[in-house]
RNA sequence: GGGAGCAUAGCUCAGUUGGUUCAGAGCGUCUGCCCUACAAGCAGAGGGUCGGGGGUUCAAAUCCCUCUGCUCCCACCA
């Protein structure tokens, strides 16, 4: 292979892609090995590839690939979710441009369209995965609304209903009386908006419906519901309206009698003290007619118009009838005054910015307590581990205040939920429309399948989320906990790792505790590790509108995706938010080439067999042998810990630094002189095992120089083999090492400083016992002609320095400024002196030498020793400078 | 309003149970280099009173208190 100077990505990704495609190397079958399983957080069926999915699957990948090479039976399952929501509005959103209306469709008609549409667009998301290397198990794709997948959420409901744990209750809703339909709480828009604050009269009854002269005012912004009024409400604390306990007052206009209640909702000081409670058309309003037992009229109808209930103003819309209330009641005295001044935040519909409507509703809801209980102790007890583990506060306490879970939805994409209505209203909750009739006739024998109809709304996405992990291997388990798993369930079960955002911490993974708790008895994994969330450089979320979110297939396109994978994970330590900056991926693209053309330079060398190891290629190896296993068992410590980055930067800085700069640099034969033979192999095994250490993190390039590493059959891949070992290392060789190579920094310095050339050979001279084995190595890497080991310099003509307690000393005639080296003496003796006074204070301190460990005074008094020695060697020099 | 978290070099972050030579990395910055693997590079250098204040201790970036600033989650105001 003719290597070019640059590494070009796109010649080489789609070529092993397609290779590792075609022998099934992503794929697992159960057998006698460990698994390592990961369920893949599915992304929405219509989503595209963002750089939240980038970090989220490089992680992915680069677990599931670091364990297929630890030689797990690695299973990483990719699927989608079908996305209730997000996807309704693309096809409404699709439909309205070739001038359909929902409406106008029945659900049937409308299903149709969805699936078409999902046909043609969705899953691009999967396909984008692949340019990013993901080794997913493409035949075990899945989507959540699949028949398959469907039946395990229809059982799962059916099975909780039974349970008692599903009830039908009541629930308010974000309505649109423009569209409507009812909207989840991230399709409302809140908006700072400028309103009119109305303050009205309520007269006192005197306890025959009729008013006294007596009154109190209210505020509110919503004139036009006082109509459906149920009570006036005052804080128990304060005094002042002491007087108004057990009284009842009078509705402006319609004169109907409420009574005051007492509720510590109220706010002291916030508007009038007074609060009209109107359960119907206001959240809070509705929760203290819960506490109160206060009846619930709705005067507002689906179209925002006020309804036959309200008895005056039917049939007027809600804003044109708070004008003309106003009026009236301006009229009939009950208008105190108006404060036009006052700002609040209101619900706008994000599709047809109608002012949202909140609206009491029948929905179906799941009960948490239990559920909730048994998933709080998984985490607490640590079956379950956060990673970071901060997110355990913020776990728990989400637990502890866990509601009721609302699983329906006013939407048609979904699975329906499977309860069937009698003509009288009674219903039967069953799997099918069969059974659902034979439990029907139970309680009417005269019953035909053409009279039930089913439940119109679906269930909440999640609702079939909660299942991946199991319904994935094995569709018929959920809703059977008595169901024998089958063998993949049984195999893969539970997974391994989790990777998401702590977004969803509660809505997806507490979820997938509690159905994992309940129908396998086990937790569906063991660690979650949970990502930031990715924002610009400037710290902001990406988003659309800022444009600041850059296409991650343009990236890869660019730079290539090994490149955009160390870009991402450079910065991507657990739980930290992620600023993601093109100079990262750069910075990535940049160590490909690094890695790239190291490996140009060993394949230009020629071996001589006959050459014998010289010194120095004898004792770089033997370091950096050490070097690597020492790196080796760093890279595996981090891993368990989760800590990608770190395990990252370890193998970039062992590749980059050790290897290339040191290393090569060191057994690099003179132009055109060959390479001995067991140099050469040594070499070319370092560079197999840094591969194989990076590979998860890069497994383009790493493929593509495996392979022309040396001879290879077809089938082999560097993804099935074994991650590097570590060995042993040679802590005495490693430390002197570090010393010679602080000797060839302080060289290099000389130089600099002095605009010496690398190509003029310097003299050295070194006291005390810096290791003689180390010449070699400093001689070629600093380039001098001769080392030599004296008791005295003999001469002032030259620059010293000092690595560690050794002295050092490059003669260089007429180059050197005394004045200047006495200056730099001078301070490093003023330092050294101050040190000593710092260590000696510390050792008379007898409350220290009693207290501390005996190591750490031994530390104190080799620091003494260690002082003294530097220096009395610094007064010498000076002396002989002077 | 309720809860959680963060604050260490210009930027992004490490810093494990307080203690191995007055705090580390990557990137960026500055200086000098095209020395035939790589200028997407090489070599060198500078840069931090660990947010402020107080306390515990022989010893604090690390433990406690307090102030300041920021972030996130939940509930949202008639």
């Amino acid at each position: 292979m003719e290597l070019s100077p640059t590494y070009d990505p796109s010649t080489v990704e789609d070529k092993w892609y397609s290779y590792w495609m075609d022998h099934k190397f992503f794929h697992s079958e159960p057998d006698s090995r460990t698994p390592y399983t990961i369920v893949i957080p599915p992304p929405n069926v219509t989503g595209i590839l963002h750089m939240g999915h980038v970090l989220n699957n490089t992680l992915n990948d680069v677990l599931i690939r670091k364990a297929r090479m630890d030689g797990k039976n690695a299973c990483w399952v990719p699927g989608t979710d079908h996305a209730s929501i997000a996807t309704e509005n693309k096809v409404i959103q699709k439909l309205e441009a070739e001038g359909i209306h929902k409406e106008d469709l029945t659900r049937e008609e409308f299903l149709k369209y969805a699936w078409e549409w999902k046909e043609e667009h969705g899953g691009i998301i999967l396909k984008q995965l692949r340019k990013l290397g993901a080794s997913c198990d493409w035949d075990r794709t899945r989507f959540t609304m699949e028949p398959e997948l469907t039946k395990a959420v229809v059982n799962t409901f059916v099975y909780f209903y039974k349970k008692g744990l599903i009830y039908k209750g009541v629930r308010m809703v974000n309505w649109d009386p423009e569209r409507l339909t009812a909207l989840s709480d991230e399709e409302v828009v809140y908006k700072t908006t400028k309103r009119s604050f109305y303050y009205l009269k309520y007269f006192i009854s005197d306890g025959k419906g009729k008013p006294t002269d007596k009154y109190i005012v209210i505020a509110t912004t919503r004139p036009e519901t006082i109509m459906a009024d149920a009570a006036v409400a005052i804080n128990p604390e304060e005094e002042e309206f002491h007087w108004l306990r057990g009284k009842k007052v009078l509705i402006p206009l319609i004169n109907r009698e409420i009574p005051i209640i007492e509720d510590s909702y109220v706010k002291i000081g916030f508007g009038t003290g007074c609060l009209k409670v109107t359960p119907a058309h206001d959240v809070n309003d509705y929760a203290i007619g819960l506490r109160h037992n206060l009846p619930v009229l709705d005067i507002i109808d689906d179209h925002g118009r006020l309804n036959e209930k309200a008895k005056i103003l039917v049939g007027e819309d809600r804003f044109a009838a708070r004008k003309k209330i106003v009026k009236m009641l301006e009229e009939s005295g009950n208008l105190d005054h108006i404060d036009n001044n006052y700002e609040s935040e209101i619900g706008y519909s994000e599709r047809t910015n109608a002012v949202v409507e909140p609206k009491l509703s029948a929905q179906w809801f799941l009960k948490m307590d239990e559920l909730a209980k048994t998933a709080l102790a998984s985490v607490d007890e640590g079956r379950v581990k956060l990673i970071p583990d901060k997110y355990r506060n913020t776990y728990r306490h989400w637990m502890e205040n866990v509601h009721d879970w609302c699983i329906s939805r006013q939407l048609w994409w979904g699975q329906r939920i499977p309860a069937y209505y009698l003509p009288d209203g009674r219903y039967v909750v069953e799997s099918t429309l069969q059974e659902a009739l034979e439990a029907a006739k139970k309680l009417d024998p005269s019953v035909k399948a053409e009279d039930l109809r089913q439940d119109e709304d679906v269930l909440d996405t999640w609702f079939s989320s909660w299942l991946w992990p199991i319904s994935v291997f094995d569709p018929d388990m959920p809703g059977h906990p008595d169901h024998k798993p089958n063998r993949d369930l049984s195999y893969y079960y539970p997974t391994n790792d989790l990777v998401t955002g702590p977004d969803i911490l509660f809505f997806w993974v507490a979820r997938m505790i509690m159905a994992g708790d309940e129908f396998m008895g086990k937790e569906p994994f063991r660690n979650v590790y949970l990502t930031g969330i990715v924002r610009d450089s400037q710290g902001r979320k990406m988003s659309k509108q800022l444009g600041n979110s850059p296409d991650p297939l343009t990236l890869i396109q660019k730079y290539g995706a090994d490149s955009v994978r160390i870009g991402m994970l450079l910065c991507a330590s657990a739980g930290n938010d992620i600023f993601y900056d093109e100079k990262q991926v750069i910075q990535g693209r940049n160590f490909c080439n690094k890695i790239w053309n190291s490996y140009r330079l060993i394949k230009g060398w020629t071996v001589d067999e006959k050459l014998e190891q010289n010194d120095v290629n004898k004792l770089a190896v033997k370091w950096f042998d050490s070097k690597l296993n020492q790196a080796i068992e760093t890279v595996e410590d981090h891993y368990s810990k989760f800590r990608i980055s770190d395990a990252l930067m370890t193998i970039y800085k062992l590749f980059w630094n050790e290897y290339c700069s040191w290393y090569l640099e060191m057994v690099k034969p003179a132009y055109g002189e060959p390479v001995d033979k067991a140099t050469l192999e040594a070499t070319l095994s370092f560079f197999d095992k840094l591969l194989k250490m990076i590979h998860p993190v890069m497994p383009f390039i790493t493929e593509e120089l495996w392979q022309d590493l040396a001879p290879r059959k077809d089938g082999e891949t560097i993804m099935r083999e074994k991650t590097p070992a570590a060995g042993e290392w040679d802590e005495k060789l490693l430390s002197d090492f570090d010393s010679a190579m602080e000797a060839v920094n302080g060289i290099r310095a000389i130089r600099q400083q002095k605009q010496i050339s690398p190509k003029n050979a310097l003299k050295l001279m070194v006291k005390g016992g810096f290791p003689e084995e180390m010449y070699p190595v400093v001689s070629k890497l600093a380039n001098t002609e001769s080392i030599e080991k004296v008791e005295d310099f003999g001469s002032s003509d030259g620059v010293s320095f000092m690595v560690r307690t050794y002295e050092m000393f490059v003669p260089l005639k007429g180059l050197v400024d005394v004045d200047e080296e006495i200056k730099k003496l001078e301070a490093e003796l003023e330092y050294q002196k101050k040190f000593l006074e710092t260590t000696r204070k510390k050792l008379s301190n007898e409350n220290f030498t009693a207290h501390a460990p005996e190591k750490v005074v031994a530390t104190e008094r080799k620091k003494e020793q260690d002082s003294l020695s530097k220096i009395a060697t610094l007064e010498a020099q000076l002396k002989s400078l002077k």
